[in-house]
DNA sequence: AGCGATTTGTACGTATGTATG
DNA sequence: CCATACATACGTACAAATCGC
């Protein structure tokens, strides 16, 4: 590590000598700042951690504390620990790097093209389902989206985040977030690997805007999913809802991969 | 404890006192004795585990062994442990107590309770969607079942698979297929661990059996899913179609891990 | 309400094992 | 073979939750 680095880190582990307030458990307080550490860009995926032993020696914590701080990250995901080499952070996932919520297929399982544009950006103060996730004290921003599925049917969409979090996607130009780039600065901006994405839908009314957006009379019922994605077990990234036109295709959620027992 | 049980806590651990050739961890090894244990109803959920101390002395193991086993169940789902008062085995969770693909929750993000029937067993001769997981030649079997929703709405599911891999299913008395046993049987005699599930849901007109089912009107659209297991990648072990009447809760669908690379 | 006994939760320090380069 | 770094394990201490008296 460079001497950059290192004062970086230095500065990274500053708050944990101070006397704590929050009554957290002490290997959950290296946890969080780790991984504030990694949101930041002080460590990108692929990069080494400070070993165990460093780490001691960074923080006023023993090495049991230090170890079961890395262990909750590993199998959280977030930090890939591999014997006799270090700690890394974990590199997101592929199957961010492309469309996963919005996969419809047809008869014969062959996904359709999509094309989403960008047509909304606001700050949010009231409070919804996405403050149960996102947290009481998130900074909520929301980006509302036009998807148009295989030149057939719409589908309108509203993205829930955290400002602080998702500093680019707040920042950049509008008509820069198209499709791709979306995902992209995402996937960038907020640098924690999304390790869980839990699914749910339900048969509702369209809201007046969803109906205007899709090109439907107002009071249409029809498909309503949402998507809740988290880094780790406990932090959520986003929250997406989607009001899906009547259509005749069938939308497929990723593979579970069922754990035993 | 009575001493029945002390009795069979003591030949339940007997196997630690031998030396170790598997090469597993200490912890891991005293977690495979207690899951064998709760696996052998020595003790069922519900029930207390001795406490740490005390396993500390009916094993050769130390203090922190014994915790991080507990713990690392406790992270499973096995075991429950609550602060002051002990470990506990924990209850099956209700979401495997039958259909896994139809988890409904409320608001509040409960599950909501369902029941389900049995009411027809055939043997499918015509070709399906279900053909192209199953494969040409299988020799398809088919179980209708309504499952009846948190006492509040209906799904008629048709569940589809091989007969030779299900043999125990195509055997058994119907009104023995409940909602508990049906789900049991599947477990128990397809062997093969269920290891993916992938889902697939979209809106189109009910068929005139779902809608006599569900007790709606002939022609009534909503929601239509359907899931296809799999054991392992390839081998499909049943392919299962739900018509979920009209209502107001939303369809739950497992966390998805996303895999790196 | 208080107090002790029980039991889990956190934390420390140390020692040793084992995979990697 | 050696240095590095994670993995397991032990023993101890104290904190915090729960229950019964």
């Amino acid at each position: 590590m460079n001497n950059a680095a290192v004062n970086a880190a230095q500065n990274v582990f500053q708050v944990l000598q101070m006397p704590d307030r929050s009554g957290r458990p002490k290997y959950q307080r290296l946890a969080d700042v780790l991984v504030e550490a990694i949101r930041q860009g002080i460590w990108r995926p692929g990069d080494r951690l400070p070993p165990e032993e460093e780490l001691t020696q960074l923080t006023p914590f023993s090495l049991g504390t230090v170890q079961r701080a890395l262990r909750d990250l590993s199998e959280q995901g977030l930090v890939v620990r591999q014997h006799g080499l270090g700690s890394f952070v974990a590199d997101p996932p592929r199957e961010l790097q492309d469309p996963w919520h919005c996969r419809f297929v047809n008869d014969e399982g062959e996904v359709l093209p999509i094309y989403s544009q960008a047509i909304a950006r606001v700050s949010v103060f009231e409070r919804g389902p996405w403050s149960t996730y996102l947290g009481p004290q998130a900074d909520v921003i929301r980006v509302d989206r036009v998807i148009i599925v295989n030149d057939e049917f719409r589908i309108f969409s509203r993205f829930y985040g955290d400002r602080k979090v998702l500093k680019r996607l707040w920042e950049m130009p509008m008509d820069e977030l198209n499709g791709a780039n979306f995902k992209k600065v995402i996937v960038r901006q907020c640098r924690l690997p999304i390790t869980e994405v839990t699914h749910f839908v339900r048969m509702q009314p369209y809201d007046d805007e969803a109906c205007i957006r899709m090109g439907l009379a107002a009071g249409t019922s029809g498909m309503f999913m949402y998507a809740v994605a988290f880094a780790g077990k406990e932090r959520c990234v986003y929250y997406q809802e989607f009001s899906v036109a009547p259509n005749a295709h069938s939308l497929k959620f990723p593979e579970t991969t069922v754990s035993s027992v």
